[in-house]
DNA sequence: AGTTTTATGTGAAATGGATAACAATGTTTT
DNA sequence: AAAACATTGTTATCCATTTCACATAAAACT
């Protein structure tokens, strides 16, 4: 409902930053040109599945040639605002929170974890990989400062949705909630969850009750 | 296309755990029954959604009334098979894989990380909150004794393929990957992928690109 | 230059999932 | 015991997404 490129389908969005970093890839490996075909071979995304997300966009390739490398990272790179950073804030540095803050993000995407908040006094003020850690009293304030409209949260579950209402104050639109916590927030706001248990457990569940394809043509597949 | 319960929709059975959850939250806050459309307020799923979910276990419920916390708890925890437990092991005791060791599974589902595995000689033979730490070169042979069917992959994407060959060979039959690599697979394995970079680059997307609903009404809604 | 091959972009069909809406039926109240 | 109420289970509908299949056009070959 805003901005140039009029709505893209919700599961093709998902798809961009996958597409992008193996042409990344592909551009590294000196590949000059790419069919869907092979493309659907490195990401497991189905061929034409592949041509109708990049036909939304327009024509982007070549019949009976494929698609330009070089053309398309380019054009993905616009696509997905990758030549100005986003600065991302992460909320509660405790296990999963340091190893976040230790996973570079910047160097796929051009995404980066530029500020930190945590209750523990022994870590703020210190900094963990370059990120200084503020207390969360500061929260507000630093966040505004900063001009920061996306939080990581990785705090305990009880704090989640407090923490989430002083967020949304605070002017963030966008959560990536690893918080088995479900979120309420205005409408103004966008939450993705990364739910580890119920990933796990779910994968638990299909294997036991889907059981495990009984090995008939046993070809490649994928998830 | 095996077991007792035929084939449950895979959107719901993603959504099962979830359930099981806010179900055990009910039952500790000494919650007798509930509504399809008091779980929809804790789960943000509509509350049609949650009764056609349950309907594919039969009538559950009892009209007017509700469902009954205990029963339905009970029921779920037999179907998620959570009397027994689960072991899992870990492969790759990085940053992230080190934050997965500390992060309790057991505590609400009955899965555990049992092993872990790894190629750096000053962690071997070690154990972190109580999972020991073998080489990778025994993961096989660990593996197969253990009889451990499900790993979290967390190691260097470069590896994650190699490493996948092997630990089909090694008879793992489903995988939570959270390296950004694609798997190959045999049809007989399962691949749930945590992709981090793409989870956090498609929510920068979604707000670039969908902008954040325009205030209209500014009611409650989530995801 | 003409023929064959390749691979796109897309209409049409198929699949999968979410939601609205309500009859059926048990619960609660009076 | 009757009336009013609440809430399920499900049918029908809707919507989003995937996939098929092929006309089209460019590329590669001869």
């Amino acid at each position: 409902m805003s901005s140039e490129t009029l709505k893209i389908p919700q599961a093709t969005a998902k798809r961009l930053p996958l597409y992008y970093r193996f042409l990344k890839n592909l551009h590294s490996a000196g590949k000059l040109r790419v069919s869907s075909a092979e493309l659907s071979e490195a990401v497991k995304v189905d061929s034409a599945t592949i041509r109708r997300d990049f036909s939304y966009f327009g024509a982007l390739g070549k019949k009976g040639y494929g698609y330009n490398v070089d053309y398309l990272l380019s054009f993905f790179r616009k696509t997905l605002d990758q030549d100005e950073l986003t600065k991302v804030a992460l909320v509660g540095v405790g296990n999963l929170g340091t190893a976040l803050l230790n996973y570079n993000f910047l160097k796929n995407n051009n995404t980066k974890i530029s500020v930190a908040f945590d209750i523990d006094e022994a870590k703020i003020g210190s900094t963990m990989s370059g990120v200084t850690i503020y207390h969360m009293d500061d929260m507000e304030k630093v966040l505004t400062e900063l001009g920061i409209t996306i939080a990581i949260l990785t705090v305990p579950a009880p704090f989640a949705q407090s923490i989430t209402d002083r967020l949304a104050q605070a002017n963030v639109k966008g959560i990536l909630n690893f918080t088995p916590a479900r979120l309420t927030v205005p409408a103004t706001m966008r939450v993705h969850h990364i739910d580890l248990a119920v990933e796990l457990q779910s994968l638990v569940y299909f294997l036991k009750h889907y059981g495990v394809n009984e090995v008939e043509e046993l070809e490649e597949v994928e998830e």
